[in-house]
DNA sequence: TGCCAGGCCCTCTTTAGGGCCTT
């Protein structure tokens, strides 16, 4: 089983502990090699959405306050996740509103998290940068909405997670690459990503 | 009104500084 999480978020700022709130979430499954199923919703949290991130993901404060609870979503979106591991591109901005819009919520939030930048460094260090959409564009892999929404961008992570699983298979000749790999790779050094792949490949 | 983060990672480093990445 190699099921695992992508998820995104859009919120009204960089930092929760500054008094940002998510206003939409995204969470996209996948499995085998391809995405098995999706949610998505935005959410009401109660603040107000600065003019520029509305300019920056299209979502205003209509939207929003015509959208459900923070606290109803967030249960909803535990509900679809349950135990499967999550993914996210910069994954310590997404787990930091994860654990702590589940708080809010009265939700658990037990889940590992891997992180697609965080390998793409190891994996791609010849990327001009490592920007979600710049990776996306390097590989030529399927932009499916408006960047800054979250469904689009957690499409894009997930497509650039499958790419890596991908390429990993290929290049250590494994058959799986699960969740407890992508977080023991993306601790290593740099240097070390070759020697510790092929020492797993060995073992496996 | 004005201000605001933090972990990673490189290097002209390690008694530090600054760019990257997310909204």
């Amino acid at each position: 089983m190699t099921r695992m999480a992508v998820i995104d978020f859009e919120t009204t700022g960089i930092s929760p502990e500054q008094g940002a709130r998510a206003t939409e979430v995204a969470i996209v499954l996948v499995e085998q090699g391809r995405i098995v199923d999706r949610y998505q919703s935005l959410m009401n949290a109660g603040v107000r959405i600065p003019p520029f991130i509305t300019q920056l993901t299209g979502i205003s404060n209509a939207m929003v306050a015509g959208a459900p609870p923070a606290a109803l979503v967030m249960r909803e979106a535990s509900h679809f996740v349950g135990e499967v591991p999550l993914v996210a591109h910069n994954a310590s901005f997404d787990r930091k509103f994860w654990v702590g819009e589940m708080a809010r919520a009265g939700e658990p939030a037990p889940q590992a998290f891997a992180c697609t930048l965080l390998l793409a460094r190891r994996l791609y260090p010849q990327a001009p940068n490592h920007k979600l959409g710049t990776l996306v564009d390097l590989h030529g892999l399927r932009r499916t909405g408006a960047a800054h929404r979250a469904l689009a961008d957690a499409e894009m992570a997930a497509e650039l997670l499958l790419r890596m699983q991908h390429d990993l298979r290929q290049r250590y000749r494994l058959t799986t690459v699960d969740h407890p790999l992508l977080v023991t790779l993306q601790r290593c050094q740099r240097h070390e990503v070759h020697r510790l792949m092929a020492a797993h490949a060995q073992a496996a």
